[in-house]
DNA sequence: CAATCGCTTCACT
DNA sequence: CTAACGAGTGAAGCGATTG
């Protein structure tokens, strides 16, 4: 693993919105999972700066966003929107010449391994600068040794920053953060790193790998390694989908099969048309219920054959959400194929 | 023993 | 300070089963 630079978008559904209506420019306003009739049961995707002053962060309930700056400016996610503008920065990342992962809708890593420090965090600035002039979009750039310390450089910049950041400097910069920064890091397991008295990055690079192998598996070794400087990961230039799904939370809670078919057949219609744009076929298939009480549980079956008819994932997704009918009714459903392989001008698959 | 299956857990936006 | 309230997408890990 060489040189990485890391291109993060700044608050990016919400940039991509200030696009579409100039007008809420400077105002504080935040993009929901949920249409405008029904966003207090969803949650905040992300909010521009504005809104985050006034405590609202992504993955918080709009209906507690809302309590926080009751007057702010709530718009639906536009999914194929941002799709769309993700696909152009990654044009303008590959006119570079450069392996380019896409991490997600709004982050990329570039393989820079044939640059030094000097020349990639150059030519960093200069997309950076490209991203801003043809896109009028923000980002952040880090430039470090490995993917996940050029993330966490760019972390460190956020918003519309550039930071280059060493290998001869990873530990110091490490040492101190706290371990939810370091990727992979979520509430959990930032919580029971607590519970055994680490808190800090420097405090799990020193700590015993055996216990961290008992406490946390593969994980563990995986966390140990990189809190010590040391990242394995590579950089893969077209990663190919595990699994593709739909889920949607319903009106109202119900158990009743005639409403929960429905919405089995529109949630199955859409993962097909995403099967159909990327040309997989699948061989496994899994319904998932959230209930009531918020508890959820999934069943899944795998086929026979690999296939990309959308009537066989409607009704074995009928059949399996069957399974998980119980007394505590049903708040959401969903469906997700996995076991895919691609299908592109293959011959006919059952 | 390795691959597969069914399912849970977790992270991130 | 930290709970409140709680969407959607996807990957990875794990124990059991099977060949």
């Amino acid at each position: 693993m060489g040189i990485v630079i890391f291109i993060d978008m700044d608050y990016f559904f919400a940039a991509c919105e200030e696009l579409h209506h100039p007008e809420i420019k400077g105002k504080p306003f935040a993009v929901g999972t949920a249409p405008e009739a029904s966003k207090i049961r969803g949650v905040i995707q992300t909010c521009n700066y504005e809104a985050r002053a006034f405590g609202v962060r992504s993955g918080m309930s709009t209906a507690i966003a809302l309590q926080k700056k009751p007057d702010m400016i709530y718009l639906e996610s536009d999914d194929v929107y941002y799709e769309e503008v993700s696909k152009r920065i990654l044009e303008i990342l590959k006119r570079y010449g450069m392996a380019v992962e896409e991490c997600s809708i709004d982050e990329f890593a570039i393989d820079a391994a044939a640059l030094d420090y000097e020349k990639a965090f150059e030519t960093g600035k200069r997309i950076k600068g490209e991203i801003n002039a043809d896109l009028g979009l923000p980002c952040t750039v880090g430039v470090s040794f490995g993917k996940t310390f050029a993330k966490m450089a760019c972390d460190d910049g956020k918003p519309n920053g550039a930071v280059l950041l060493k290998e001869a400097e990873i530990p110091k910069f490490l040492s101190a953060k706290e371990v939810r920064k370091l990727p992979g890091i979520g509430p959990k397991t930032e919580e029971k790193l607590h519970s055994i008295g680490i808190r800090t990055i420097g405090e799990l690079a020193k700590a015993d790998t055996s216990m961290l192998l008992a406490e946390f598996g593969s994980i563990g070794s995986e966390l140990h390694n990189l809190s010590n400087g040391v990242d394995n990961s590579k950089i893969i230039d077209s990663q190919e989908a595990v699994s593709i799904g739909r889920e949607r939370t319903m009106e109202s809670e119900t158990n009743d099969l005639a409403v929960i078919d429905m919405e089995i057949d529109s949630l199955s219609d859409a993962v097909v048309v995403e099967l159909k744009k990327k040309s997989y076929s699948y061989k496994n298939v899994t319904a998932k219920a959230r209930y009531s009480d918020f508890t959820f549980r999934i069943k899944s079956r795998t086929l026979q054959n690999y296939s990309d008819s959308p009537a066989i994932l409607k009704s074995v997704s009928k059949q399996l959400i069957r399974e998980l009918i119980t007394s505590k009714k049903m708040r959401k459903v969903g469906v997700r194929v996995s076991t895919l392989i691609s299908s592109k001008g293959q011959n006919r698959l059952l």
